[in-house]
RNA sequence: GGACGGAUGGCUGAGCGGUUAAAGGCACCGGACUGUAAAUCCGGCGGGCAUAACGCCCUACGAUGGUUCGAAUCCAUCUCCGUCCA
């Protein structure tokens, strides 16, 4: 079958391309479908933006008419991945590695498609590599692996380097993730491999277990890492990780991380992260160049982000109660309005008897979540950063306690820290 | 098994036996400026109790013991890590 577009070039079009390990692999998807896979590793019960490319790699593949396959690795996961990391990962335990790859299965979902002519699949190395006995590991894997080239990979030199060295444990990892894409390429026919730039060395260990082995040329791509334009990593959100699942960040908080990205960022990410053609692209940035001040771009990219992952409906939701937050001051407000708006947003009940005996604002704040002890929320308010009801005057540092006439709504008091952490503290 | 080096707050990295909740940097959090941005500047940055303010207490420098009026700083043992030798 022909592929409806090549899908280099519009990788390439969109900054999603940065290494191949074969320019032929151009012309290959240009001429028919094939199967390519990228490794999700089971570090968390969620994945995260800085893995949102890979997923979108396997979309576009997907639009193009390839078949993808996510492969979540339950049995590395097991092992570890030295790429990347400065020092040796804890291992995790086979319960959490079942509950994280439950969750990230829930998140590939939301993405990719698994039905229709090139339905998307879902595989676990575990399945093969658990039962694969270190003799026979060793016999038909490690024989083909020079221990030369092996050291040679920077992920394994940086290690060395470093005083904190690596175990024999993380140094196999590069086996077991070329033989990953071996059996890939036997079982299912498999003749890509793509992932982050901190992939290459695992992948070109496929293709040149493959070549060894078989004979068979396959292929390999990187993508960029998605940094900012201060050359940071994505994927902090105040101080958390901004998670794909809805129970770990609200879409409402998901849909704010976007929000707050710089200017500098906006064409990068557009491409990179919607799938909005280019030409759209090119006149939102245009639109928002007419006036920055009012995030035309960031707008843009949350929508299109927040509706991707979590759905038109959550994204609406979002949206609404970012430009309520960020209106202004809200009283006299009724209970329904405010939970329709900010069903979203961090909330904390507190029982309304405690109110009424008089509640330490420090005590709420911390209840709230809003800070961590009650030192950080002395030090807030004396810092003037603690806001009612979303006022744009800070809470006084003399007002030691809330009563019911602060209350935005019958039950209900919008604590705000800073300019940007909500929370909703219901009194029930 | 042996020799040497190292272990300090989220990270990095200083640290004369006392004035060290521990310099500096990064990260982080408030504030000003602005656009819920960037850059810049100011302040903060273990925890509990408490106040108008001062304050008081607890925990912390790999672990355990010891020396000392007093230890992150000295000694012993242990643990972990690195480098080299066998």
């Amino acid at each position: 079958m022909k592929p409806l577009f090549n899908v280099v070039d519009r990788l390439e079009e969109r900054g999603l391309l940065k290494d191949m390990t074969n320019p032929a692999f151009r012309e290959l998807v240009g001429e028919r479908c094939i199967t390519v896979y990228v490794g999700f590793d089971p570090t968390a019960d969620s994945l995260h933006v800085g893995n949102m490319v890979s997923i979108l790699v396997l979309r576009h593949f997907q639009l193009a008419g390839h078949r993808p396959i996510a492969l979540v690795g339950g049995g590395t996961g097991m092992i570890g991945d030295p790429s990347g990391r400065g020092e040796e990962r804890n291992l995790l335990t086979a319960e959490q590695l079942e509950r994280n790859l439950a969750g990230i299965r829930a998140d590939l979902a939301k993405i990719l498609s698994f039905e229709g002519e090139n339905a998307a699949l879902l595989l676990n190395n575990a399945d093969w590599l658990a039962s694969f006995g270190f003799l026979d590991f060793l016999r038909e894997v490690g024989k083909h692996f020079r221990v030369g080239d092996m050291l040679a990979k920077e992920s394994v030199r940086r290690r060395m380097e470093s005083d904190t060295g690596l175990s024999f444990t993380e140094f196999s990892y590069q086996l077991l993730q070329g033989y990953d894409f071996k059996y890939l390429n036997e079982k299912y026919e498999c003749l890509a491999q793509s992932g982050g730039s901190d992939q290459w060395g695992n992948i070109t260990a496929g293709t040149e277990l493959i070549r060894r082995t078989t004979g068979a040329e396959c292929y390999g791509m990187t993508t960029p890492l998605l940094t900012n334009a201060q050359g940071q990593k994505m994927g902090k959100s105040l101080g958390g990780v901004t998670w794909l699942s809805g129970e770990k960040l609200s879409p409402y908080e998901f849909y704010q991380y976007w929000i707050r990205q710089e200017d500098a960022d906006m064409e990068r990410f557009l491409k990179m992260l919607t799938f909005l053609p280019v030409g759209d692209i090119a006149r939102v940035l245009e639109d928002h160049g007419k006036d920055p001040g009012l995030r035309v771009a960031q707008k843009s990219l949350a929508w299109e982000l927040t509706a991707l992952v979590h759905g038109e409906e959550e994204a609406r939701k979002a949206r609404e109660a970012s430009e309520a937050l960020f209106g202004g001051a809200l009283s006299n407000k009724t209970d329904g309005e405010l939970r329709a708006l900010f069903n979203d947003v961090p909330s904390v009940e507190l029982p309304r008897a405690e109110l009424e005996a008089g509640l330490k604002v420090a005590d709420v704040l911390v209840r709230s979540g809003l800070v961590a002890s009650k030192k950080e929320a002395a030090r807030l308010l004396s810092q003037g950063g603690v806001y009612l009801n979303n006022s744009d005057t800070p809470l006084a540092a003399e007002v030691r306690q809330f009563t019911d006439s602060d209350l935005a709504s019958e039950t209900m008091m919008i604590l705000r820290a800073g300019k940007k952490k909500y929370c909703l503290v219901q009194y029930v």
